[in-house]
DNA sequence: GCCTATGTATAGATAATCTATGGGTAGAAA
DNA sequence: TTTCTACCCATAGATTATCTATACATAGGC
């Protein structure tokens, strides 16, 4: 069978990683928790794609990493935004603004 | 130096041709000028994804190609919307503007 | 003891795009 | 008549990002 639809938009994973975290270090789990419940189950981030997006966004220097305990009493892995991290997602918030709007504007074929 | 900043969004190529063919059928050429301009020169189809992806809807018969000679007195092929590429542009619409709405919720943060 | 939810992580396949390149014509300018 | 620019098509190969599948491991409920 198969689902024929992506999970998600391909190069806006990052930036929905870093926005989630502009509210609290989360882990990994929580992080993908969080994306689906807030889009009201639209989009899903698989573990195949939240992983090594985390270990780009670490060797990015956009967040950091701390083992620590949750409150279901399980080591995970808590991610923090940094200042750089919250930089770049000015930026790619920005840009895609810009990209969804110029969308719009073919979609709705605006004439010059 | 590089530009280090893609073209257009991942997944979106296919329904910008599209909906640009519902207007009247084009050359290739003339999709990607329209696209450009529609979107005040924020999306640029690089050749190497345009004929790729032309290629792809002739393959699933959402585009059929003629080929004639434009104003300019030059070969080319036209492309032209098929009843199944409009069905095929109803869905892709649809489900686009879910995502959108989607990531929207979660860049904007809202709380169940 | 088993099941489910919670948690991290990687290998390999897949898909879509970009870079780079090749070919070719019309018309204007030099 | 040569050269330049705009017009036109197309493919090979690299790159990037995602998904699928898999592996491992623990807590708590049944």
């Amino acid at each position: 069978m198969g689902k024929n639809q992506p999970d998600l938009l391909p190069g806006t994973l990052d930036m929905l990683i870093l926005k989630t975290l502009t509210r609290a270090p989360l882990h990994g789990y929580g992080i993908a928790q969080s994306i689906k419940r807030l889009s009201d189950d639209v989009l899903t981030v698989e573990e195949g794609s939240l992983y090594p997006a985390l270990q780009r966004l670490l060797l990015q220097g956009w967040v950091k990493a701390e083992w620590k305990m949750t409150d279901t009493r399980r080591r995970a892995r808590y991610y923090t935004l940094t200042a750089a991290g919250r930089k770049q997602l000015g930026l790619e918030l920005s840009q895609f603004e810009q990209v969804i709007g110029a969308i719009g504007r073919v979609l709705r074929d605006a004439e010059a």
